[in-house]
DNA sequence: TACCAGGTGACAG
DNA sequence: CTGTCACCTGGT
């Protein structure tokens, strides 16, 4: 057990951010998550936070995944400096939101999922992926398989959920397995590069391109607009948001709106 | 029962 | 190039 005290985390908002889907908030007030093939409990303590995980482990894994090395206040700053009153309370309901650098290859799957889909249904067809792979990771539960550790068969097993976007599983199975090197291609393109490479990919289409592109390749200029965003848009910047202020870090705007809209939502 | 959910591909026009 | 529509499936 380690302790850390850090600026702009907090693990409950992480989890309803929207980016990633084997975050737990638990009964007892912890976060648990399963990322890297480990998983990991975090607590909320009188300062800052304790995480099941040693110095080592942090180090190698947990501070980059946290994306520890982005002053997320300085965006904070900013937003202060040139936002509008929406903004701003959209910052002050998540200042905490980090954006993960995920799995690449988990982050693809994901969101080929979460189309069209909700959000306990993604969760469920992703937890049953995993428990179906059968690979334990390291301090319980189940690991994300890679491409090659997923058995085809499973695309066709209707109790996963899958749907139609079964086959677009499938598909991108089969040809990361011919492509080897195509996930760790997109790592080294320039954001539109990386979103036209994606989009050639049967059931990637726009936003869950861009959100491969920001929660999976941390280019966080990314802004994927679903539905939500999409409408809070239309209700809230009926003329347009101006990014300028916020170039390069678009994707972190878009998260403080997205999941502000979705607690106040959640009030209703 | 019908409709929706963190979209997309196929196809008109 | 922009607009429309069916689509797996579990939940209300």
């Amino acid at each position: 057990m380690i302790y850390r005290k850090i600026n702009n985390f907090d693990p409950e908002q992480i989890c309803d951010s929207g980016q990633c889907f084997r975050w737990n908030k638990e009964g007892d007030g912890s976060v648990s998550l399963i990322a890297f093939g480990k998983k990991l409990i975090m607590k909320k303590e009188e300062e800052g936070f304790s995480f099941s995980t040693d110095d080592k482990e942090w180090n190698e894994i947990w501070a980059d995944y946290f994306d520890l090395d982005t002053d997320y206040g300085c965006i904070g700053d900013k937003i202060e400096r040139f936002g509008d009153s929406h903004l701003k309370e959209c910052y002050k309901a998540g200042s905490g939101i980090r954006i993960l650098k995920q799995d690449l290859w988990e982050t693809v799957v994901s969101f080929i999922i979460s189309q069209n889909n909700n959000i306990p249904r993604i969760r469920g067809s992703i937890e049953k992926l995993c428990s179906y792979c059968d690979l334990p990771a390291e301090g319980g539960g189940f690991r994300f398989p890679g491409p090659s550790e997923i058995p085809l068969e499973v695309f066709d097993d209707k109790t996963m959920g899958f749907g139609y976007r079964a086959e677009y599983l499938k598909e991108l199975c089969e040809f990361t397995l011919e492509n080897p090197n195509w996930l760790d291609g997109l790592e080294k393109m320039d954001y539109n590069i990386a979103l036209g490479a994606l989009l050639e990919r049967k059931g990637i289409g726009k936003k869950v391109a861009n959100c491969i592109c920001l929660f999976g390749l941390h280019m966080i200029g990314a802004f994927p607009v679903d539905t939500h965003v999409k409408q809070l848009m239309d209700e809230y910047y009926p003329k347009g948001l101006d990014l300028t202020p916020y170039e390069g870090c678009g994707g972190v705007i878009q998260q403080y709106l997205f999941y502000a809209e979705l607690k106040r939502k959640d009030k209703h």
